[in-house]
DNA sequence: TTTACTGCAAAGGGTTTGCAACATG
DNA sequence: CATGTTGCAAACCCTTTGCAGTAAA
């Protein structure tokens, strides 16, 4: 657990106006801790321990996401996911999301591909009227353990 | 709408050893004449007058999806929007996704991008025992609409 | 001390399911 | 005709919200 990680997301927190409660920290300490997206429930879970409820989560998520600290993630089934926000961790990475079993796993694509989809959304942003905030190259498939318990 | 797609669509359906009932049919036409992926409840509105009801909507989307005829997209809100397949339509294409109304638009990505994703989808196979079936190259952003509204 | 934040429980909204009637092959 | 499919309504589950008590600045 990086205790800079924790202090740099609370002052993201103060910047935009809320306070930095136990409950946002160890929301960060939570996905500080884990290496893949967590949901909700995960989130909630994995902080019972300091005092987390469920309903806080996603009051406090709400508040740090808008505050750029963690992010939405987006899988295959309805379930929200969220990681820490690539500006605090400074780890650009994309995702593999199993559609058996809808667990998000982490993955880095090459700096080549990197460089051409920065090309093409800057294609879209001027031809579309699009203002673009992220790109996501999400693979879609089966994950090993799935693939394994058929 | 072409009809074309129709009849491709019902002998996957047939061959997937279902019935292509009038409205199984009727999904496969709403989503052939919608120009974007289209949620649970536009396909249901959109099919109301064929006699098309939201459980009955579910219930044929999970038919649909497992013979190949439509495709799950992921947008941004919790709600599960539809597609039909690429394999019907011969159209590959990419997302346009708002973060601020959820709705979900299509663009084309240059040749060599899509080369440039093969490559990458190809490393992760081999690498993390991972069985990749669909790639997404999605932008998240604030359509122009949206930003209009502000 | 002021006011944002939390826990609890109840409400909300999208999705799924049981059952009897119906339509398809 | 045998059985997969549908409509309706109730059940479900995840997420949001109201309120009174608590903790942060």
């Amino acid at each position: 657990m990086k205790s800079t990680t924790i202090v740099a997301a609370g002052q993201r927190v103060t910047d935009a106006g809320h306070r930095y409660s136990t409950g946002r920290q160890a929301v960060v300490r939570v996905l500080d801790g884990a290496d893949r997206p967590l949901t909700t429930n995960e989130i909630a879970e994995r902080g019972k321990k300091h005092g987390l409820v469920l309903s806080s989560v996603y009051r406090n998520l709400v508040v740090l996401e808008s505050s750029g600290v963690v992010a939405r993630v987006v899988g295959w089934d309805d379930s929200l996911r969220y990681e820490l926000a690539e500006a605090l961790t400074d780890h650009h990475h994309h995702h593999l999301v199993c559609v058996e079993c809808g667990i998000v796993t982490d993955f880095e694509a090459p700096a080549r591909l990197e460089k051409a989809m920065s090309q093409a959304v800057a294609d879209v942003t001027s031809t579309m009227g699009f203002q673009v905030h992220n790109h996501r190259f999400d693979l879609e498939g089966i994950c090993a353990k799935c693939r394994a318990a058929k």
